[in-house]
RNA sequence: GCCCGAAUAGCUCAGCUGGUUAGAGCACUUGACUGUUAAUCAGGGGGUCGUAGGUUCGAGUCCUACUUCGGGCGCCA
């Protein structure tokens, strides 16, 4: 007897009249006086889930079978064949359902066949992904993490697992989380009175990674083409729907590379993306467009086939000045773009995807490479309609003497970064490289207003449950 | 971090200017009916109205504080 995912049973490759075995979760119930019941099995392995049918002649069927409610484990065996139902193309004539676990209260079992509010589905995050919106959620994160190794693969470029655990400040890239086995309540101090890091667990101070990019830009200058793609963590107190306190990031970094293709990559790679999700998860999509945001599928299609508007920081500037549009924040040559103004260029101006490229030298970070006019730096955001800048990326600084400079300009000593300047000092080459927000990409794919809905168990500020 | 809003049954909500025993749908349960499919119809059980104070003859309703959740902004990905 072949066990099979409902995805095989429902997918038509099987013929009907096969002997299969499915495992699952029952999703509704209904009985019917001609003495059968019909039980909606999902496993996760597609968004429809299939219909096992129980004759009243199976042996367990009035103490087991009748007992199934919302959220119960069970196997069933039995033929396949075409439903004679509607809305579905193949069901299952049970000759066995072995009920493997009953919901014990199934009064105050949450997932119910109806909607629910977000915010409660988050107080149950372990139960969540057995709701038609969580189980697809779920399928498309996992699709678009196996599209971007599966594009930057076919790209030729080497994963590279950076380090979690950090010892340099980075970028100073905001408030990172410290890491210590020191004795909280007994701290050894050093002659001033500071705490004596030498005595904790590395010798120094330690922190989790805001971000791989620093060290992959090593491996950069020897592999050609990499990317690192994992947890990051940020300790701001941020309190919005668009920021974790621990979330994925995918940085890709290339060599031999400036500013131009880097937008290029960043360009192809959403757009395989997107193309990705829209061939393999269209299950998945429908269910997004038809319950989530309205246009999620079309809004996609259009990001496909349009190709990015590429606009200065300076023009954006005259843009924003000339708009009749009133802004909250003034705009002016030299600050840096509101979510409002980023939103204006994008929804109502270009109506397009836009990367504003070359920001004043002064709101970006030191590594940045400074661009010839002496007051820019070759950075660039991607903005993308519906969310807002969705990338970031830069040039980085390749010329030595200009990176000391950038670092004593933002208050950093050149001499604790001497792994990232010996780059420079050994056969440095130009090379380029961008962020991507996992999360806040799997938000914009699937229309979530909430990135607390877009990871497993999401983390941020006085928040950490499960 | 700043500003705003919300909290009533397991879930989603209604409850007007404070006034007897707090309602509906879903879920659960009983029955009817049915190759059903978020099935339908009829009945039933289920609520210290977030917590603690206060105002009042009387508070789900008004006030204060706290807690939790949500939204907007900032920081960012």
């Amino acid at each position: 007897m072949a066990v099979v995912s409902v995805k095989q049973a429902l997918g038509g490759s099987l013929p009907e009249g096969s002997e299969v075995t499915v495992r699952g979760w029952v999703r509704t119930r209904r009985d019917s006086k001609a003495g059968l019941s019909f039980v909606n099995l999902s496993d996760g392995s597609c968004f429809d889930p299939i219909q096992v049918v129980a004759a009243n002649t199976l042996s367990n069927y009035e103490d087991g079978v009748k007992k199934l409610t919302a959220g119960a484990s069970l196997i069933a065996t039995g033929t396949l064949v075409p439903s004679q139902g509607k809305g579905q193309g193949f069901e299952i004539q049970a000759t066995d359902i072995e009920v493997v676990g009953l919901v014990d209260d199934p009064e105050t079992y949450p997932i119910q066949p109806k909607a629910h509010s977000m915010e409660f589905l988050r107080e149950v995050a372990h139960l969540r992904p057995r709701t038609n919106l969580f189980g697809a959620v779920t399928r498309m994160r996992h699709t678009i993490m196996m599209a971007i190794h599966g594009f930057l693969t076919a790209e030729g470029f080497s994963w590279i697992n950076t380090p979690i655990i950090t010892t340099s400040d980075a970028e100073g890239a905001g408030d990172m989380f410290r890491l210590s086995t020191l004795d909280l309540a007994n701290l050894p101090r050093d002659d001033k009175g500071a705490v004596d890091f030498s005595k904790d667990f590395f010798g120094r101070e330690a922190f989790l990674t805001v971000s791989g990019q620093l060290n992959v830009e090593a491996y950069c200058l020897a592999m050609s083409k990499v990317y690192t793609f994992g947890p990051t963590f940020r300790a701001e107190n941020s309190n919005t729907p668009r920021h974790l306190a621990e979330f994925w990031m995918v940085e890709p970094e290339i060599a031999f590379a400036d500013l131009n293709d880097n937008a290029d990559l960043a360009e192809r790679f959403l757009k395989h993306i997107f193309r990705t999700v829209l061939e393999e998860r269209a299950d998945d999509m429908a269910f997004f467009a038809q319950r989530v945001q309205p246009d999620a599928i079309t809004r996609l299609e259009a990001f496909v086939d349009a190709p990015f508007e590429r606009v200065e920081y300076t023009d954006a500037i005259e843009i924003l000045k000339n708009a009749d549009k009133k802004f909250e924040y003034a705009v002016d040559w030299g600050v840096d773009l509101q979510t409002e103004h980023e939103r204006y260029l994008v929804e109502q101006h270009f109506g397009r995807p836009v990367v504003v490229m070359n920001y004043p030298e002064a709101i970006k970070a030191f590594y940045m490479r400074l661009n010839d006019d002496g007051r820019t730096v070759a950075a660039m955001d991607v903005l993308a309609p519906g969310i807002g800048e969705i990338i970031g990326g830069a040039q980085r600084e390749d010329r030595l003497d200009v990176l000391d400079r950038r670092m004593r300009q933002f208050g950093l000593d050149p001499a604790t970064y001497g792994w990232y300047r010996d780059l420079r000092r050994y056969g440095s080459v130009p090379h380029a490289g961008f962020g991507l927000g996992f999360e806040r990409l799997l938000c914009y794919v699937c229309g979530l207003a909430n990135i607390r809905d877009a990871i497993p168990y999401p983390r941020a500020a006085g928040s950490a449950e499960f």
